[in-house]
DNA sequence: ACAAAAGTGTTCCTCTTACACCCATGA
DNA sequence: TCATGGGTGTAAGAGGAACACTTTTGT
């Protein structure tokens, strides 16, 4: 029985913007190529974990390489320790690339969500990576794929109990956004009488009595996230008969 | 910047039963104690992953190992990485206990569900293991309480959501164990004519024929979870309008 | 006879759903 | 004047919540 202590640790974040339209991804090209490795592979942005860090720091550590920014919506989602899921000349060039020398990468799937802006798009262009359509990713080097569609469905589970959406969209934001954000993101229709219905009856967004400017069409009114009324709610909650919530 | 290769990486299993009355989790005495360290101190079943295998093949060996048992229901929760999460004495006694040689553990936290008779009673009883009543826990080495306290949570969510509930009861079971099983994990009381109205027009469980013998009262007919109705549930509720799941 | 759990119906009310038109603005 | 998205109400139906008594059995 030989106790494996020589595993490397590595964390890969979905990060995941909203432009208004759709969801889009931050996805970066295999920097340096090794043998037929191509440069022009896209992965996710990664890193391993340092002696004294735990998986949530490197994590935003990524973050903040590739966004400029901290404390942005973060959550832990599986964890992929195939033995195989590094092909031997993937093991070669991880080696290479972050200067280890390892056998095996177990790597922790995260989730981020941030605010999709102009600044965000510079940004992260002058680092080397590029906002991609989520619908359109279809390749991803080693094992990336499948950690991106696992941290998609725990973001579909997320936005309907938690009030992650207000992390996609700017502070100030319009009905219409937020229900295109949920439409992109939930891939349905939504009707938009009984949305807006639900979510002011609700209360947890409030109108700001600003509204859009040069727009051809009647301006729409910014609302903004009321934390306290959605913590209230999810008290509330908990108060209900359970069967309140129960989905068989 | 170095990188940190020399991690062990082990799995800890929340292993949840029920006996009619009470949630009981599986516990294990710290085997051999280490200068002030007792022996009394209590623990989550775990172990270091080997080196050709995956988490959740060494978190099923340690459930083999402790129930006899393969194929139990398993799913893991979260991920202990914090640096300082194993004190100096506690690595030494897992340096010691495990022949490993190591300077951190990352764990990662799974949960299970057992049948809990009097057979497997009397295997864990045989492999130095105790079944505790989870209300009443309130300390345990390291991060393990952390540990149990998440999957506790874990199982809350997912039984009024998923059909783990059959996990921890016997194949014929009647509609009071059900009910007595939902009131034990989430800590609340339910409407028994509410209840059975809600289970039994769902139609996920089905009558056997059979009843109770024996027993002081009218006796109580057993039932049986119909796998087939509950996946057909699943598949509907997606093609809901989303609102209808919605809990702002 | 009594103790103990099994089993059963109804009413009220809330929430979900489905559905179609006019409004304000810039081009 | 037209194109674009903003914004509004109602009626029908389904499902949740609250609530108390009779039945069957063993002791």
């Amino acid at each position: 029985m030989t106790i494996e202590t020589n595993t490397a640790i590595s964390v890969d974040c979905a990060v995941f913007g909203f432009d208004g339209k759709s969801l889009k991804a931050l996805l970066i090209k295999r920097r340096y190529s090794y043998e037929d490795l191509s440069s022009e592979d896209l992965k996710l942005p990664g890193a391993m974990i340092l002696e004294n860090e735990t998986l949530p720091e490197a994590a935003n550590r990524v973050l903040e390489e590739f966004t400029g920014l901290t404390g942005i919506y973060l959550k832990q989602t599986n964890i992929f320790s195939a033995p195989d899921r590094v092909s031997e000349k993937e093991m070669e060039w991880i080696c290479r690339f972050h200067g280890v020398n390892t056998r095996r990468v177990v790597t922790v799937g995260y989730y981020a969500l941030v605010k999709l802006n102009q600044g965000m798009v510079n940004y992260t262009t002058r680092k080397g990576a590029k906002w991609i359509e989520v619908d359109s990713i279809n390749s991803l080097i080693m094992d990336h794929l499948e950690i991106l569609a696992d941290a998609l469905s725990t973001l579909q589970k997320e936005i309907v109990q938690t009030p992650v959406a207000f992390e996609l969209l700017p502070k100030k934001f319009t009905v219409y956004q937020l229900q295109s954000l949920f439409e992109a993101v939930l891939g349905v229709e939504i009707d938009n009488r009984n949305f807006r219905k639900k979510i002011l009856s609700s209360g947890i967004i409030y109108p700001t009595g600003e509204f859009e400017k040069n727009v051809a069409h009647k301006p729409a009114q910014y609302y903004a996230f009321n934390k306290s009324v959605f913590r209230k709610a999810m008290k509330d909650r908990f108060r209900l008969s359970f069967i309140n919530n129960w989905t068989y």
